[in-house]
DNA sequence: GCTTGACTTAGACATTGTCCATTGTAGGAT
DNA sequence: ATCCTACAATGGACAATGTCTAAGTCAAGC
């Protein structure tokens, strides 16, 4: 079930409860939650669990590249556990709801020369937003 | 001398002496403040200019699309007055500087229909990120 | 089953942004 | 030129998100 745990694990991670938690939350496609909406769930499952070390355990797992942090909105980061696929998102500008998607194409090679600016340029974020069908129906 | 502020007269602004100072401290290319650097130059000028009538003022230059809201780290949104000329972000990983970049080809063109998951989408951003020369230089 | 260093906790603190009631003022009307 | 009035500015409280620290707790190796 929980590849992300098991990859942790395999990095000699010491495995407490809340990691455990932490990692079980975040497990899924298509999963793109807040600190504090990783935070809400881990409680319903361990309720003595901090903020701080949802923080914590988040910040580590991605510096340990297993978890993408994303900032689609101004308002908090989300968490993609879908680290090893490159992929971009696609974001409802009403309801805030991000979809996975992998367009055709790399934007890394339509950058001309002349226009890094003598940057070592290594990476790209894609970010198409609109209204989602939901919303769409709902206006 | 600063287009943005003869835009905004021509929309039947209201011309404040802060709203001015504000116009002007965002004028120009390459230009990416946070509110508080924008506040900070203003109350160079104006002292007694509010940290709220910022924040007032540069939302309602992104409500009439003079100026972008762009959001490149998480630590705060940062205003771009060069809102007329599509384009998208280099950043600088390490330092946070950012440049204006034209890349070639059309984002929106490669996102397959079958990846839209039935959205309406309507827009795309692109950040580039790397390091600049002279981060690369110092390190 | 100990020991130890890494992990967790609670809460204070920092940063960024928003709101509101009050005061001030730009620009049209007189 | 002066007055009015709606719109703008002010400042300070508040909210949301994230970071830090000191003290207590526990996983994992011996």
């Amino acid at each position: 079930m929980s590849d992300l745990l098991e990859r942790l694990r395999g990095r000699g991670w010491r495995m407490t409860a809340q990691r455990r938690v932490v990692a079980e939350v975040l497990d899924g496609d298509h999963v793109h939650l807040t600190a504090d909406e990783v935070h809400a769930r881990a409680v319903s499952r361990l309720p003595e669990i901090s903020r701080a070390t949802v923080y914590n355990t988040l910040g580590e797992m991605v510096s340990l590249g297993e978890v993408l942090e994303v900032s689609t909105d101004r308002r908090a980061k989300r968490y993609d556990p879908n680290a090893h696929r490159p992929h971009h998102h696609l974001v409802c500008a009403q309801c805030g709801a991000i979809r996975d998607v992998h367009p055709a194409g790399n934007p890394l090679a339509d950058l001309p020369t002349d226009e890094r600016y003598g940057f070592m340029v290594s990476g790209v974020e894609v970010t198409y937003r609109g209204i989602c069908p939901n919303c769409a129906a709902t206006a």
